[in-house]
DNA sequence: TGGAAATGATTGACACCTGAAGTAACTGGC
DNA sequence: GCCAGTTACTTCAGGTGTCAATCATTTCCA
């Protein structure tokens, strides 16, 4: 039910306040949509890729591509965080990969609770293995997309990004 | 390390070209992680709100969105190909919702084999309530971002979209 | 110094999700 | 009509994910 719709004609061209925030909060709703089938569409190519290609899976390889970036290791709590997954999860994780002898766990000196997760030799070259064909893959898909828009879609998403982590803490209060 | 920075000023406007190809490459790789994050934070709030708030879960809330904009009901297959998951999957959660009486399987009688899965007056009863929340909580997220860079949003990741449909189509060949 | 509160990690119950294998029902060509 | 092939759905095993409860260690402060 368009309500006012054309009410009056002097003032058409600027649209009534209330008819612009709904088309507003339409907007968002169908953002978050897009975004949710974009980025499945992509973990699911590539899944099943690292599937097919390595027989290992998307949580494994983001676990071990914190721990490249990071060589002297990272505590479970900054896997966690860093992986944006609960503490639990990385538990699981890691002991699938210390078991496969692609990681270690380390005992903190300073603070026994602390365990520092590595990559071993092994798990450092499987995993250089692995990177370079995932970054072909992800270029593939992106491919027919211009330079400018994937430059202006990594700035709006940061944007949001920023955006969120703010109503995220308003929330937490 | 930036590399070569200012080295030659009178040919800086031009890049050499493999090095334009080089960074495109990793803006590629950034824009993906960049889309993994933002979806990941928001679906993650989401789910715990869904959670909090009604005792449910995304997949169920979007099963039942799919069935709620089809009131004829939907086969399984459908189910599936619109939420992007497996069948066996849609069998799990089509179960739950069901033995909660939100959720109906009807047997069609052109084809025995397939299901028609249909909302029950209950079931949409609830749905509507969680939909109207579960859009306050999105308009909630983006509510900080400027409706042009929504729309800007929108309209690059529709761009994608389409992309990746066609290297996608690709690769099945 | 002693003990309450905070922190880092694990465990267990339960839900999701995939891929492969299985069952039942439909279809088309002979 | 028959039956090989396809299609719709289910089942099962195994990995991923959450949350709440637990245990060990550290920190803080009275």
């Amino acid at each position: 039910m368009p309500r006012d719709k054309g009410r009056l004609k002097l003032i058409d061209s600027h649209v009534d306040a209330e008819t612009r925030i709904r088309d507003d909060h339409h907007l968002s709703v169908r953002l978050w949509l897009r975004m949710l089938s974009c980025t499945n569409r992509i973990e699911n190519i590539v899944r099943q890729n690292l599937q097919a290609n390595f027989a290992t899976t998307l949580p494994r390889f983001d676990l071990m591509a914190q721990l490249e970036r990071a060589p002297q290791g990272l505590k479970m709590s900054e896997l966690s965080q860093r992986m944006m997954v609960t503490g639990g999860n990385v538990t699981g994780i890691t002991d699938g990969l210390e078991k496969e002898g692609l990681v270690v766990r380390e005992v903190d000196p300073a603070d026994r609770r602390v365990y520092r997760v590595r990559l071993t030799a092994e798990g450092e070259r499987q995993f250089r293995r692995m990177a370079g064909e995932h970054e072909q893959w992800v270029i593939a898909l992106f491919e027919r997309m211009s330079s400018r828009d994937k430059g202006q879609l990594v700035a709006l998403l940061g944007e949001l990004k920023r955006h969120i982590s703010v109503s995220s803490s308003d929330r937490a209060e």
